[in-house]
RNA sequence: GCGGGUGUGGCGAAAUUGGUAGACGUAUCAGACUUAGGAUCUGACGCCGCGAGGCAUGGGGGUUCGAGUCCCUCCACCCGCACCA
């Protein structure tokens, strides 16, 4: 009987469904664990093999907990809502709702073919309305709150109110300064002024504590998408989907307070599995400093202050020139009647630079402005210059420059030539600044023969008694853009009535995306919503919610699906608890992932869920690239030239499908039929003929390789339905894992699928020959049994610390092995399936039947490594180390002390290192090699 | 520039706390069975050498009886951030 993958995975797959034996129970006396994929954006391009990579390894590894005992919620949704569906819409004229839907049953009929373990009971669209109805009430939860800088928690707004009322705000100022009602400029207020304000004003100041707040900002416009993005959505001054350019624009939007959070996300990575590289990103993107604010005077202008940020007070003495952000609001004050020609000159010559060219040349220019600040302690008067290497959005648009010390600063003082005060002796050389801090001061007053490491808490507190500064912490991170001017998102439950926002009921949930026909902007850098009369009729925010508020929480709503009363029961989620295995890819570092950990803490403080990290492990898979092939086309004809010679001629490079060229020779029928206009192709070969339509070739067409992104454009897609039919989801599914580590990039080789389509087939005959089911009943041997828990013990290991490709490798060595004993025996076999069957559920299903057993593999236990068989007799092995003869002596796992030192005695021990490490340290290593000197 | 990671045969890779480097798989070569094979099986396969043997984990140095693994240093590549005060 044949390896008939094509049945076996059909029946099974069959079967799994019509027993629905992956639902999971949210009540079980068994253990929980929760294995979760980052759900997909269901594109209209479909999954190449790339994308299942990370579903399979947390498959494998869901179904090995299930083995394990453990009750395994493991979901799988879409994250339907977002830009490239409404940007279809409108380049097709197909409404998003119809695409989203369509796409989905494409990604659902490809993962089906692959035997995945969801809980589809369990499934989530992001744009389902009872799935929204939840993201808006999430909304409406943060918009209700505010996070108190006392307590350190998310809550509700009532508190704040309570505080405001009895005591004004002076022990909660406003957290930014984008106070923003011109009638009320004064920051603080007392409980009478509170009390004593109409309603309106109460509002306004509110909307500056909630943690979902909508204010006027400067935000990252996209022309072209007609839209503003999230920082994280741009990359280098375009927008990360399309690539167009992004502008700063003011405009009325929603945040979510994200920087409050700061702190506590950085914490929160101490208590997390994530990797070194996404902890970094993380906390870079968080950028967490701490130094002092400090104020100087301006001489002249005694009602004005120059505030600079700095992470080095104890460096104020070196201050030889201070530099202003040229939007900075204070150049048009403080700039002399002298240099005013100058400097406006300058300032429109960096308003006509875009950001991009700021960044791609990085010139020394700047401006002085003619005015001199005061150094607060040595009373110096310093020059006050403008720079566009100072930017006018980090810390106060300001610094202090000091150019001993930074590289920067130091440059631009060579280069406007101006004098360098050194404050660190002999560290500074006189031609390179050095940012030390572990050497002494000099030239600096009272800090004079202070290591600098030292004499910053001197000079922050120096500063706040003189009232001339303060200790300040500066978080890189900025409040997160929550609207976008779309329409394919979540609208916002919020009704605007007199300029106040207005929650709507929760029982007015959901609010229901209306249907339109049009997807054009609307008026003013509004979503296309605010064509819609009866929507502008109720007033309601015209702006949707961005692709990440549905992601920010769905991890919960898996736990509790079809909850029409909450966004999901307390009693589940504090069943599930975190999530304890994360897997997806890296592109969401700073996006999602921080967001989700944000929400998370809100509904923690909230008192929504009794954990604030949502994601205890994360696994982060590698991308699997595309193999390009090429094709060189002799420029000005139409022959094509075989790689090996293409020098010969002048040829252009063009991608070749990789699914017609069998490793690098191309098949050349294939390619003629491929596109109509290389149907007559002419080809030059490898070794010089040629071959000519209609006839057969004399040789080998030998294409170019590359490895690249895999894409459509590139033509170097392989679809995993393709490979699924040819060799079956089992091979599938070992091949991803075979390819590498899960982690690590790696190109696509299909070629190299053949070996472990080979190993499944081999595994098929250790029950089949040529006359049928062969499996003996007889016990196994001690070799046998040998060779069955040496793999157990390995799949153990490797499984936990996440290496599937060794575990694969195991399998392969095990079975190779039983083929060589000719081991058919039941005793060995159906263990060996049973570990097996995460790994390849059909055949391992399959195997289990026809051997006579009933009820699926899924409900056996994964055996327990049984080390007994694993011990080693003491071996020789004489070897030669420089010369000299050795000999090492393998130790059984189970020696104890007593024999390891008898082992050591029969030997004429001389080397000194027996003397000097005790004992002790050799039954330490037992099982492994000791070398003796004989 | 800063931070993180990686570097081992033709290729993908293994080697868990330092202990027989290259498991497993591909590719290639040779052979067997075959009318044939793109089926199956066997063997060879890091480099030098006829051989015994020697040399090999990006380069150099160190610690150790012993280093792919630990330390120092240099180089290359990948990823992230990037005038962050």
């Amino acid at each position: 009987m044949e390896y008939n993958f094509r049945d076996i995975e059909k029946k099974w797959q069959q079967r799994w469904q019509e027993s629905g034996v992956y639902r999971v129970p949210n009540d079980s006396p068994r253990r929980k664990f929760y294995v979760l994929d980052m759900f997909p954006y269901p594109s209209g391009a479909g999954l190449h093999v790339g994308h299942p990579l990370g579903y399979i390894a947390s498959d494998i590894f869901a179904r090995y907990k299930r083995l394990k005992g453990f009750n395994v919620l493991h979901p799988m949704g879409y994250d339907a809502f977002g830009l490239p569906a409404e940007q279809y819409a409108i380049e097709h004229g197909v409404h998003p709702a119809e695409s989203t839907a369509r796409n989905i049953a494409t990604f659902r009929s490809q993962l089906d073919k692959i035997g995945f373990s969801f809980d589809w009971d369990r499934e989530v669209r992001t744009s389902d309305p009872k799935y929204y109805k939840w993201t808006q009430w999430l909304f409406l939860q943060l918009f209700n709150s505010w996070y108190n800088r006392k307590t350190n928690r998310t809550e509700p707004l009532d508190t704040l109110i309570r505080i405001l009322e009895s005591d004004g705000n002076k022990d909660h100022p406003i957290p930014d300064t984008q106070f923003q009602i011109p009638e009320y400029p004064q920051v603080t207020f007392t409980a009478e002024a509170w009390n004593s304000f109409p309603e309106t004003t109460k509002q306004v100041i509110l909307m500056e504590y909630r943690v979902a707040y909508c204010g006027f900002g400067e935000v990252n416009w996209c022309e072209a998408l007609g839209t503003v993005l999230a920082n994280d959505e741009v990359i280098n001054g375009v927008s990360e989907r399309g690539g167009y350019p992004v502008e700063k624009k003011r405009l009325r939007q929603w945040y979510l307070r994200i920087t409050e959070y700061a702190d506590r996300l950085l914490q929160g990575l101490e208590t997390v599995d994530f990797s070194e590289a996404m902890k970094e990103m993380q906390s870079n993107w968080i950028g967490k400093s701490s130094g002092a604010e400090i104020d100087f005077r301006i001489a002249g202008h005694e009602d004005d202050m120059l505030k600079v940020y700095t992470t080095r007070p104890d460096t104020i003495f070196g201050v030889d020139f201070m530099v202003l952000a040229p939007e900075h609001e204070l150049v048009q004050r403080i700039t002399t009647a002298g240099q005013e020609k100058e400097v406006d000159k300058y300032v429109s010559y960096v308003k006509s630079r875009s950001e991009r060219e700021r960044m791609a040349e990085k010139r020394i220019t700047g401006v002085f402005t003619g005015a001199y600040a005061i150094n607060p302690f040595s009373e110096r008067k310093i020059p006050v210059w403008i720079s566009e290497y100072v930017l006018a959005g980090y810390g106060t648009g300001a610094i202090m420059a000091v150019p001993s010390g930074d590289e920067r600063d130091h440059k631009f003082a060579r280069h406007f030539s101006i004098p360098v005060t050194n404050i660190i002796g002999d560290a500074y050389n006189g031609t390179e600044a050095n940012p030390t801090k572990d050497t002494i001061l000099s030239n600096s007053g009272f800090l004079d023969g202070m290591v600098m490491r030292d004499a910053i808490d001197v000079v922050i507190s120096r500063l706040e008694e003189t009232g001339a500064g303060v200790r300040k912490v500066h978080y890189k991170i900025r409040d997160a853009a929550f609207s976008r001017q779309r329409y394919w998102g979540e609208p916002f439950p919020i009704r605007w009535e007199d300029g106040i926002a207005i929650p709507l009921d929760p029982s007015e949930l959901p609010l229901e995306l209306p249907f339109v026909e049009s997807y054009r902007p609307g008026p003013e850098g509004e979503g296309p919503l605010a064509n819609i009369p009866e929507w502008t009729a109720r007033r309601l925010e015209t702006n949707t919610m961005p692709g990440y508020a549905g992601s920010s929480w769905y991890f919960l709503r898996y736990m509790d699906p079809h909850n029409d009363a909450a966004f999901c029961d307390r009693k589940a989620s504090d069943y599930w608890q975190q999530v304890d295995l994360y897997v997806g890819g890296t592109e969401h570092a700073v996006g999602h992932l921080l967001y989700s950990r944000m929400w998370t803490k809100a509904m923690y403080d909230l008192g929504l869920i009794s954990f604030d990290e949502p994601y205890k492990k994360l696994l982060n898979q590698g991308m699997i690239q595309g193999s390009s092939r090429f094709v060189y086309r002799v420029r000005g004809s139409g022959e094509f030239v075989s790689a090996g010679i293409r020098d010969q001629y002048e040829t252009d490079q063009l991608h070749v499908d990789v699914n017609i060229v069998d490793g690098v020779e191309l098949d050349i029928d294939a390619f003629r039929k491929w596109k109509p206009e290389y149907e007559n192709a002419v080809f030059i070969l490898e070794d010089g003929t040629r071959a000519l339509p209609g006839q057969p070739a004399p040789g080998k067409y030998i294409c170019g390789a590359e490895v690249e992104k895999m894409s459509k454009s590139k033509v170097n897609t392989v679809n995993p339905d393709h490979i699924v039919e040819k060799y079956g989801a089992d091979t599938f599914r070992m091949y991803e894992m075979f390819l590498g580590p899960v982690e690590m990039s790696k190109p696509w080789d299909t070629k190299g699928i053949e070996g472990v389509h080979r190993f499944l087939k081999k595994l098929w005959r250790l029950f089949f020959d040529d006359s049928g089911l062969i499996i003996k009943e007889e016990a196994a041997t001690d070799g046998e049994l040998k060779i069955l828990h040496r793999t157990i013990k390995k799949l153990e290991e490797d499984i936990n610390r996440f290496s599937f490709n060794t575990c694969v490798s195991a399998f392969m060595v095990c079975v190779n092995e039983l083929t060589e004993v000719k081991c058919h025996k039941r005793a060995i076999l159906e263990p060996l399936l049973i570990c097996l069957s995460p790994f390849a559920p059909h055949v391992a299903e399959e195997l289990w039947e026809q051997a006579g057993r009933t009820g699926t593999v899924i409900s056996q236990q994964f055996p327990e490594f049984d080390a007994s068989y694993l011990t080693e007799t003491s071996k020789e092995y004489p070897v030669s180390v420089n010369g000299k003869l050795r000999t090492q002596i393998r130790i059984s796992l189970d020696a104890t002390q007593d024999q390891v030192q008898d082992l050591v005695l029969q030997h004429p021990v001389v080397v000194r290192w027996m003397e000097d490490k005790p004992l002790k340290k050799l039954v330490f290593v037992k099982g492994k090699m000791i070398n003796v000197v004989v």
